[in-house]
DNA sequence: TATATTTTTATAAAATCTTTATATAAATTA
DNA sequence: TAATTTATATAAAGATTTTATAAAAATATA
């Protein structure tokens, strides 16, 4: 996966690399590895993660400078983990520009949702889950579809239609599936609401409309969106 | 102070609610209180706060569907206070959207840092409050809308709304968001109400009205500011 | 009280959905 | 293959829902 989600790890114990490592990793995120406050900056600016864990306790530098000197620039989320537990060292932390602080030994499931939860809140915007296929943009969180960049109006039973072949890329949806989602279960006999919209949708997204490219019958089963 | 710093405390101990009370007015931050879940909804609906203390423990509901609820609409911080110290409780508040959690006893200044740091990542984006639009100016901080460079006289409700829109510009909102954002959740079904406001709003703000370019009609489920 | 604002009501217009009709295409069967 | 059946595409009419807007009534504010 080539757009996973990037977390440099900064940290001297190579035993804490290895779990943060393993758990990380097992959670689909891409691991970068700083073993002192040196390689750490220069990794996190030769190539910006989309989050850091930062041990305070680091041998070259304490890692309250590092943090500083990472917040000069650095925008996106930073979690402290440290085994230092006093209120000073965490609020110093806080108020330096860390967005958590985890005291060690932590649990690795909260430490994975403290970070889903950063992540989520930090990037909310870029977060927009938006399918492309060729010249068709779908836009679920502003909900818009674009062709060729301009937007396309569609009425509400015709974007989830769409929408929802969309999310369903490559894959066939039976007539029933489509009608029990979009108008409910009693209307999985009607097959022709789905002809009626499916010759709508294809009028406003396909360029040549005796040649969809986009929406394919699959005569018999159902519609399929290439 | 005026544009102080809200902060809603969801809790049903008193003493508690005293130690915040004090605790947050000392740093300037302006208290609201509920003692319970349904308080706490009304009071958040009602007059959103600028960040949320929410105690999982409460009487009447669970802190947990509480969060849930807050979070169909709310988008500020919520910082979860409680004794339920387990990793799953825990992980299940941050991915139900909490941003932090504490658990009681906590310390004052540790929770004050958490604040800090909520406060200023989440709200950073709202540091630029004007808003430009083609001819349209919003100055959120000034609450000022300007046409043309011209101050426009906007109503309370007409500007909670425009400034709604705005803020999320290019993205649908909508009825129940808006009704429920801008009269409180007890209004969900007065789309009248909006339909009032919004020809309001076009009165004031689009050239043609018969053709709007900024508030756009998604009809059969909201509008849009472009 | 006078004024501004919000809420409610009424109604026309627009948009959308459902149904019908019919042409065309695909699959099946003799 | 040809005939027949079944499935699909599409336009268009009719029904329904949703929206826009003015204006009156109620409420809040100065």
């Amino acid at each position: 996966m080539s757009n996973a989600i990037e977390i440099l790890v900064i940290d001297d114990e190579p035993q804490i690399r290895k779990l943060l490592n393993i758990t990380l990793q097992s959670n689909d995120y891409k691991v970068k590895e700083a073993v002192n406050a040196r390689e750490g900056l220069s990794m996190a600016a030769n190539h910006p993660p989309d989050l850091i864990l930062l041990d305070l306790g680091l041998p070259d530098e304490s890692g309250h400078v590092v943090l500083e000197k990472l917040r000069e620039w650095y925008t996106k989320p930073i979690i402290i983990l440290s085994v230092q537990s006093s209120e000073e060292d965490i609020v110093k932390a806080l108020d330096s520009g860390a967005n958590d602080y985890l005291v060690k030994p932590f649990r690795t499931g909260e430490l994975l949702a403290r970070i889903r939860s950063l992540l989520r809140s930090l990037s909310s915007e870029s977060e927009n889950p938006i399918l492309i296929s060729n010249d068709i943009h779908v836009d679920l969180y502003m909900r818009v579809v674009k062709k060729n960049n301009e937007a396309i109006k569609l009425t509400v039973t015709e974007y989830n239609l769409l929408s929802l072949l969309v999310k369903n890329q490559g894959k066939v949806l039976t007539h029933q599936y489509l009608l029990r989602a979009i108008w409910g279960p009693s209307y999985i006999n009607q097959s022709q609401y789905l002809r009626v919209y499916i010759a709508q949708l294809r009028k406003k997204i396909e360029n040549d409309i005796n040649n969809p490219l986009h929406i394919i019958t699959e005569s018999g089963i159902g519609y399929r969106f290439v």
